[in-house]
DNA sequence: AAGACTTCCATCTGTTTCAAGTTCATGTCA
DNA sequence: TGACATGAACTTGAAACAGATGGAAGTCTT
């Protein structure tokens, strides 16, 4: 028994006629006649009565019937969930992303690619860049969004940016009328720092070391949401990075706060990273182009952040 | 996308390489690399990412896979429906059954009939042979078996028996020492009968009639195994069918009752009726042929029934 | 009621078409 | 070297075609 014997089959029994069926097929009679009678002799035994001109299919034709009908909903289903990884509209997406984007900068990005793709399921999960590294590596997640240690040689397959830190003060503080901001005129200012094993403390420490300057360390956080707070309240100024300035952008009320350009140049380093091994699907790669663009945009485009605020 | 493709996609999937699908599948390597491409061609997009030696399938190969695993899986199951039918394993029997023979002699054969085909459905459903024909008309039993009214046309399909009925008496009778009753034997007589309405009851009353003699009828009774409870107790003769005296005999305990040939023949007319228009499944077939067996040896050995109760 | 007509199915002959396989060779990549 | 892709040339077999025939059973006409 083969799909095309099932498929005459299928026609014969749903026309109730030999020559309506070979209609329907694009067929001549004879053929539809003897793929039923090739079906018959392979599975031993009569499907149809031939009587009064008329054919009568036996129970067990009706028996088959029913098997072979729910055999080409699953082809349908088949075809259906084809045509929807055609269209990018089926997949999984499995995405582990660092504390900081994870609350306002990637969610908006990934609104706006469900909104293109609304049968794709996505889990979000927040989790140190640590953790996301080896859960990525094992498969767990099909797209890592973290910080990666400078050292770490660039993998083919990961997609790396050093994002130029910024730095945030308050609106109505003296050094917010120049462009940009320099080591020299904050060694004096209460600073507003993330804890002493992250990047950006240990490269900020170490230049105002090369400087000859120590830094000024008012309060220390765990992540910049609440450091920009402080500086919203006027209790120092803080070096942040671009993404977490876009957060903060995208929540909070203009004219508090103000970012302008840091030198020297204080980077961090963070990458789109896929598991090394398998291929990543169809619905992730999506997902990663957009992704690449907007962090990409924060390279090519960082008025919008250090604009913020600017009465046009 | 065709079954081919699918087969060969499943083997590449569950070997992990296309030289191991080829060998699983009594192919060249080449078909099997052409066909994976062909079947990419068909879809749309890459089910394998061909990568250092190794094949990686895509997750969306993984998607497919398992719908098309579940398409195999129907596959597989209708093959084993098609065996079950073929080892007439598999199919529903519906039976209509006019009163006496439900009780005994039609289970006792059914019974035997499910040893050999411990899977197939059966309904057994009472009624009177009257019902019986319009259900079975109408396609609602797949066999009926019931008395069948002397005048009407034998119609092809159905298979027809003229049963000649039997005396049945108190063992310590005086006429049991005959082999044959007669007429002339019963006209004084006390006699169990059934409702006047009953074919045989007409037959008698008419041959009776015919004799110059009058019936002498002690009781009515709607069915024969009361009847034959008041033989065994002595209170008069009846004149049963003999499928009734089959079922008596597969419960009573011998000796209280015999039976014996009656003469001028009294025939219950009783058939095997199939809807006309529907084909009657194989294990209609099997069954009725069984049956057919059955009620037939009650007219080639009649000593089953006759000679009950005898000592050898 | 008989004959004419039509429909439906099975079957046959002869031919064509095409997918899918073969073999053998070659190229590539890690 | 092993695993895959690709190509050319050829073979095979299933499945279609067209076209004809015959039988059985309805329908329509007269």
């Amino acid at each position: 028994m083969n799909l095309k014997q099932m498929e005459v089959f299928r026609a014969v029994m749903l026309s109730g006629s030999i020559s309506q069926a070979a209609k329907q097929l694009y067929r001549t009679q004879p053929a539809v006649s003897m793929m039923i009678s090739s079906l018959e002799d392979d599975i031993g035994f009569q499907l149809f009565e031939r009587h009064k001109k008329r054919l009568y299919p036996t129970p067990e034709a009706h028996y088959l019937y029913k098997e072979i009908e729910s055999i080409f909903s699953r082809i349908q289903d088949v075809n259906l969930t084809v045509k929807d990884i055609q269209n990018k509209q089926y997949g999984f997406l499995r995405i582990g992303c660092m504390p900081g984007p994870s609350s306002f900068f990637l969610p908006d990005i990934l609104a706006d690619f469900l909104e293109e793709h609304p049968q794709v399921q996505v889990s979000l999960q927040t989790r140190t860049s640590d953790a996301i590294a080896t859960w990525v590596a094992s498969n767990q997640y099909d797209l890592g969004f973290a910080e990666i240690p400078i050292h770490q040689a660039k993998n083919e397959r990961n997609k790396i940016f050093d994002l130029p830190c910024i730095c945030a003060l308050p609106a109505d503080h003296p050094l917010a009328e120049n462009e940009v901001i320099t080591l020299e005129m904050l060694h004096t200012e209460p600073m507003i720092t993330l804890y002493p094993d992250h990047m950006i403390f240990r490269d900020l420490i170490q230049l105002f070391d090369q400087g000859g300057y120590q830094m000024n360390v008012r309060l220390q956080t765990r992540f910049f949401t609440p450091a920009l707070k402080f500086v919203e309240r006027g209790l120092g100024v803080s070096i942040v990075d671009p993404i977490s300035a876009i957060s903060y952008t995208s929540y909070a009320t203009p004219g508090k706060v103000v970012f302008r350009s840091f030198e020297p140049d204080v980077a961090l380093r963070i990458g789109l990273i896929f598991p090394a091994e398998a291929p990543s699907s169809m619905i992730t790669m999506e997902f990663s182009k957009l992704l690449y663009n907007r962090v990409e945009s924060i390279l090519d485009q960082p008025e919008q952040f250090l604009n913020w605020g600017k009465e046009e």
